[in-house]
DNA sequence: CTGAAAGCGCTAACAT
DNA sequence: ATGTTAGCGCTTTCAG
């Protein structure tokens, strides 16, 4: 039987009947719609109040259709900059009224899909996903979402139409290598963790995701434009930031012919770099010069502090957002993808081949010369 | 009017309509309870199939109580350590069914009041809250809360009986002071970064969450059985982890009779010291000794590696999912606070005094001998 | 084993 | 300006 008076969860009627009107009016005078006498509703109001009536959101949201939730699917959590990217979303959605329920795939597309059909079935009003693969997403498809929006975040997937907010990571490698270019380096490595990867090898793998992808192809773009050959040692792939990552880095250092400076396609890759660096004596922006992409706020507490990519992240966060509330708002309005630039913050970690032309390359040794300083513009701390 | 056949979203009447059942066959089958003949229960699970239902978990949801969903209330995501949390959380939420709906407070009480209450519009089954601060929380107390299950995270409420899991940062800043003072460190100061601050000053400020209080205490309590006074020049509280923070460091380093070694209350305040460090070409483990709070990936990329008392943060965050789950599975099993032990990872940061005892004592200064090496047992890479 | 019917809490036509 | 009523999509007695 249903209870009056105190109850520990008071619905509309309990409120309707302790203010003596019906439920119709105590939901206009609660949820602010229709016309209601001004009395009443302070009544009403009074009445909730004192009941401490908290209203059933999803009763609600079954009505009206909108939950006033977004879904967000990070592909890995734990990564600094989807760590930021969470953060920034969480707030713009807040901002506007949402709430965000969010979920990790650890780069798992079984994971991706069965987070997106909890997400549907909670009813979010749309969805956030940074994908974790560029294969197999046909249930990213709009048809299998039933036309509940989305926004790719970090990464495109090209096949599929969905609009997508991304980093223009093809020109942010090219920016790192002519910045190492300009400052001397011809032989320049890349390496690159890619969750798609048992261990590690030189070869490039398939299905890189767009971002890895674009890094890839602005390196070799930017090398091939400056007219600087790049031999095959110089660039490998790693499947996690572990162990293998630090194979990857000793056996660039180790080929034949080393690169003087390295391209690390995260922040896990830079450190490590920074960590294989350290175990062989190597003094970054001396012995070997890197840039990392991903901003992060150790980069400059490095001696040298480190020269970065650095993405956007939270703009493009928030440009998810806005877009996603936007289809949201007007479901037929199509929407563009969006690639937002990165930024080259230049600092310390590249060492100036110009001021010293005939220096010796170093892969393990570590004499101890002081550090030669930097002549540069466009400085960051 | 209501249409059959090809819907956008086909509802349990469509699929009972289409597999010529009724509806509660229909629910009977796709949930799994009851009795159905198996022929049927085929029957309704191939249409449902075809119609890609999807089924409305907040219609389900609004009957049964339930909604599978937990509301996790951070007081400031981008702390790395509550980014980990949020993982864990996340991750163990969601291996037992759980979805997360997450939250960001900025350590204000007001968000934090706002997020509880969405979260109770929203029909969370429970709360996990890394609250704000120690005072004004009547608003978590359990009857504002309706009963629902809540844990505190990391920092726990002495006032209100509400169960908590947090770490023991008092035997973790004891551990700190213990590892310095064995190194022959006598002079240690602290630098603490607390919310409820502006600017920054050299007098406790009243109401710190639990864990910095403890974390305080700690220091002054091992600092008194090691018969070490404490200077009043070598304690400072800042309010951020930027300018502030800088401008209590220096203040620590200026005074008349600096420390030779600090404990810093977080990462951030890490960072901190780092930074000041850099900025007088000091050299950490030689100039100045450092421990801090909160274990990092570039902890063991800097030279010298940081020692560092780190917290269990994702098995505190398993634990109070865990716990949390219990109290929804039965609400009136009261359950307990839990604090989970620190670690205190011995790295390179902290100079051994003892091995060289009339060294002077340098807070600008940079020569150039090289660093001395560590002799310690118990060290992690 | 299956169906009819009631109802979770709320809102929105449609009356009055 | 307020009340009556129907119904969002689902589950669950209660009958059959």
């Amino acid at each position: 039987m249903k209870q009056s008076g105190n109850e520990a969860h008071p619905t509309i009627s309990d409120v309707a009947r302790h203010a003596g009107v019906s439920r119709a009016t105590t939901s206009r005078a609660l949820s602010n719609y229709g016309v209601v006498n001004s009395e009443t509703r302070t009544k009403v109001l009074r009445s909730a109040e004192e009941l401490g009536y908290v209203p059933n959101v999803l009763a609600r949201s079954m009505r009206a259709g909108s939950t006033q939730t977004l879904g967000l699917i990070i592909a890995e959590v734990g990564l600094s900059v989807f760590d930021l990217a969470m953060r920034s979303v969480i707030e713009s959605a807040s901002l506007q009224g949402y709430q965000v329920l969010v979920t990790n795939t650890n780069e798992d597309l079984i994971a991706e899909r069965a987070s997106i059909r909890v997400m549907l079935e909670k009813q979010v009003d749309g969805l956030i996903v940074v994908p974790s693969a560029v294969v197999d997403l046909e249930f990213l498809s709009r048809s299998d979402l039933k036309g509940k929006p989305v926004v790719l975040l970090d990464r495109s997937l090209v096949t599929l139409g969905i609009p997508s907010v991304t980093a223009d990571n093809n020109r942010g490698a090219r920016d790192a290598i002519e910045h190492m270019h300009s400052l001397g380096h011809t032989k320049i490595g890349l390496i690159v963790v890619t969750a798609n990867l048992e261990g590690e090898t030189g070869e490039r793998p398939r299905g890189l995701i767009s971002t890895i992808h674009d890094r890839v192809e602005g390196y070799h773009a930017e090398m091939a434009e400056s007219g600087l050959p790049v031999n095959p040692d110089w660039v490998r792939y790693c499947g996690d930031a572990g162990e293998s990552a630090l194979t990857a880095v000793r056996a660039i250092l180790d080929s034949p012919e080393p690169p003087t400076a390295l391209l690390a396609s995260n922040g896990n890759m830079s450190l490590a770099v920074l960590r294989v660096a350290k175990e062989r004596g190597l003094v970054i922006g001396r012995d070997l010069s890197l840039v990392g992409f991903d901003d992060a706020p150790w980069a400059t507490v490095l001696t040298p502090s480190l020269t970065v990519v650095d993405l956007p992240i939270e703009e493009m966060a928030k440009a998810a957002v806005d877009n996603l509330i936007a289809q949201i708002a007007d479901p037929s309005a199509e929407q563009a993808s969006v690639t937002l630039p990165t930024r080259l913050l230049v600092r310390h970690s590249v060492d100036d081949l110009t001021a010293h032309p005939g220096a010796v390359i170093r892969t393990h040794a570590a004499p101890a010369t002081p550090l030669r300083t930097q002549k540069r513009a466009l400085t960051s701390p």
